[in-house]
DNA sequence: GGAAACAGTTGTATAATACAACTAATTCAT
DNA sequence: ATGAATTAGTTGTATTATACAACTGTTTCC
């Protein structure tokens, strides 16, 4: 691949993050939560129930950062922290019932916007962006980070 | 399309942006610069120059915001400032040798990392990459933001 | 020649984040 | 089986990223 493509690419990639990152913004402002407990909401939603460790990894997250994020969550009686009665370092998170309302709202307003974006795409296009959306997720996933790239010269 | 596949590529985008974001949070880190400055930095090498208000309209952020992310790269001798003799309202800002010289070590870099994600690829993949892409970026563009989809039950 | 519009900055507040230091619980290895 | 190492989570502290509102100049336009 050449590098004017991949520039164009790399560009278009940027464009697409800014506009789905404005429309979440605005979304979660909207719905009076902020876009890392949207984040953390959709997580715990998919999963049921999940511990702090595992949520904080799977969000690219610290775990002091989670835990905060948590707690603000509580306070707005989104989601519930409970002892696991197991191992008793864990706590497992799950939603209130009110946090599943917003979860199944959130979900399907998503749905929704992804439907209407699709519409916009001509029908025998649709196939190939779901597939190509998988192939760079497993590449970029299978390459892992670069090292460092600076030069002394230019620090 | 059926919310099967919509809900599948929602879970990657969302997968990719992490990755892709946590990469360069690590890239940006160990070059001295945060991830704003990065953005900015990169915008101002693309465009030459610019004037604030065009450069924070196009990056989505408050000019308030800018103004500040540019305070501190004029301070990291990243870029300057200078008042625009034709309209003494605006400044326009530049990039610095040293700027320009981290610009294009960026800019490679990035080049040089897509680069091997494509090769992680399939070939005859490649093309239908950029075009999902371009199809994306611009439906999204297209569509803008739904409304506030609250209802006062979950609130 | 004043009103309206515009570019940019500063004050203030908050969200998002990480790292380090800590507590409590569990596992493991001698 | 007990003390060391590991693990989960929280709290202290610092920084980055961000927006909105109020402000200062500058230009445009009736």
């Amino acid at each position: 691949m050449d590098v004017q493509e991949i520039r164009l690419i790399r560009e278009r990639m940027l464009q697409l993050q800014r506009n789905l990152g404005g429309q979440l913004k605005s979304d979660t402002k909207c719905c009076g939560i902020t876009v890392a407990q949207c984040h953390a909401l959709m997580k715990v939603g998919l999963k049921g129930e999940i511990s702090l460790v595992e949520l904080a990894g799977s969000l690219g997250l610290d775990n002091s950062t989670l835990s905060r994020t948590i707690d603000s969550m509580v306070q707005a009686g989104l989601v519930e922290r409970n002892a696991n009665p197991q191992d008793r370092r864990y706590v497992t998170i799950s939603l209130s019932r009110k946090g599943l309302a917003l979860y199944n709202n959130i979900d399907s307003t998503f749905n929704e916007y992804f439907a209407s974006v699709f519409d916009l795409i001509p029908e025998d296009k649709r196939g190939q962006i779901l597939e190509s959306f998988t192939l760079l997720t497993e590449a970029v996933s299978k390459l892992g980070s670069p090292d460092c790239y600076m030069e002394e010269s230019t620090r």
